[in-house]
RNA sequence: GGUGAGGUGGGUGAGAGGCUGAAACCAACAGUUUGCUAAACUGUCGUACGAGAAAUCGUACCGCGGGUUCGAAUCCCGCCCUCACCGCCA
């Protein structure tokens, strides 16, 4: 969400950038602007009524104590009379500022400098290319092949015990899925990530939080008889910890992680290119989340990248990292990386990771701030990277890595499975 | 699920219709003193919105939402949460 203030003080450069996004509502700039207007001068009227009733209510009580009966009753009627004026003021500026929360909550963050113009995933510049495209034996084939061949992954059992997209994951199919989730783990440790295991269900506040509520309610899976969601990523719960939180500027960079399984509805993006592990309603995932001063925050992004890079080059990936253009962006996003791996039996980019910088989109709805030693508290800037989501590195890994006699399971991830090879 | 107690500033915790945006203590910060550290003393010390060039001023906020009243942290109603005991249970 987007400050008002910053709207009305920067409205041409607002206007502008949110054309990079390829935002239409540009009107919903005025609408906003004068809202606001119409919200400070209600609260203008409204704060001197009530300025005056307090003093009279102040001087009724001084009246009745020096006895002066008549007169403490005679401003009791005058005072009676604001108190409607104060209902209806309060009310018209419920009201103001209910709409103005409205609009506001319909502007997408605006983009970065560097973000590429274009509409479409079509025009995402790829910044960084790794590692080369394996050469495949004859008989290579898409991992959703190798996973019946192998029996490690099932997906026709998921069908049974729930539905398309929620995969049972076999023997060494799931013991690969521990051994990369404790492999991300314990390189976001080493990188300086305190792990946290947080809830996967969330309420509504967190949901707002993040920008996941209002609008898109539909991606969630929700439990109406609690009010709570299950969380579509630990980005969610991680970030809202510092929901209504002022944390010390010296504190910042506040690095945190989690591995947590992420359930998505994926509501009519279904289609003949979503096989196998590609997309998925439950899937794992270890998050990597910051909390960043505002003037730090683009180098915090790079080290986030560098960090999903490096698991890529340990995994043998190869893969190309893209700067999504306006257009392909998410909604809260200043700029987004997003990290593609080159799935080689089905000759397909597939995206592993998506890093981005939030800068005060999301803290100004968690009310996420900093507080020096010296001035006021103001908003941190948040970031949140997949390091990494798990089922489309199983695929590459699979299909990378199939040979005449096996799969064979990268070097690093060894000490974690316990085996060399899937056989 | 039942019963009881309770939710007040960074923390502990007082306040029980007007003198309370809130005592006191602790923590934190700045300073004075002192070889250093410590101690002592002095001062500062919530957030948001609005008005103002600024000093400053106004308004709102004592879990959340309503109500009573000229006036509510304080009284009433609803909700949420925490704790204790009971029940159930991995």
């Amino acid at each position: 969400m987007l400050q008002v203030n910053y709207i009305r003080e920067n409205k041409e450069y607002v206007l502008q950038r949110l054309a990079v996004k390829n935002f239409k509502q540009l009107d919903l700039v005025d609408v906003i602007l004068n809202l606001d207007n119409r919200r400070k001068s209600t609260q203008l009227q409204l704060d001197n009524v009530s300025s005056q009733s307090n003093s009279m209510a102040k001087t009724i009580g001084e009246l009745m104590r020096d006895g002066k009966k008549e007169d403490a009753e005679s401003m009791k009627q005058r005072s009676m009379l604001l108190r409607e004026d104060i209902k209806l003021l309060n009310e018209e500026l419920s009201e103001i500022e209910q709409q103005l929360q409205n609009a506001l909550v319909l502007v997408p963050n605006l983009p970065h400098v560097m973000v590429p113009l274009g509409k479409s995933a079509e025009d995402n510049e790829t910044v960084i290319s790794w590692g080369t495209k394996p050469d495949l034996y004859e008989k290579a084939v898409p991992h959703w092949e190798l996973a019946a061949k192998y029996d490690i992954i099932d997906f026709e059992l998921g069908n049974k015990i729930t539905g398309a997209g929620f995969p049972v994951y076999k023997g060494k199919g799931a013991r690969l899925q521990r051994a990369l989730i404790n492999y991300f783990l314990d390189q976001a440790d080493a990188a300086g990530y305190r792990e946290m295991q947080p809830p996967i269900l969330v309420n509504e506040a967190s949901g707002f939080g993040t920008g996941q509520l209002p609008d898109k309610e539909g991606q969630m899976y929700h439990i109406g008889l609690d009010g709570l969601y299950l969380i579509p990523t630990a980005e969610v719960p991680i970030t809202n910890l510092y929901r209504d939180v002022i944390v010390k500027e010296e504190d910042l960079p506040i690095k945190n992680a989690g591995y947590t399984p992420c359930f998505r509805r994926e509501a009519g993006s279904y289609g003949a290119h979503v096989r196998g592990l590609n997309r998925l309603h439950q899937f794992d995932k270890v998050e990597i989340v910051q909390i960043a001063h505002p003037e730090k925050s683009y180098e915090v992004l790079e080290e986030m990248s560098l960090h999903v890079q490096q698991l890529l080059q340990d995994l043998e990936l190869p893969y190309r990292v893209l700067c999504l253009c306006g257009g392909d962006m998410s909604f809260g996003s200043a700029l987004t990386y997003d990290m593609e791996v080159f799935c080689a039996a089905q000759a397909k980019w597939l995206e592993v990771s998506s890093v981005s910088n939030f800068e005060t989109f999301q803290s100004n709805r968690l009310k996420l701030r900093f507080k020096g030693k010296e001035g006021k508290p103001q908003l941190a800037h948040t970031l949140n990277g997949s390091a990494l989501a798990l089922p489309r590195i199983v695929a590459s890994i699979l299909e990378n890595n199939q040979t005449e006699e096996g799969i064979r399971i990268p070097k690093v991830l060894v000490p974690y499975t316990g085996f060399e090879w899937i056989k």
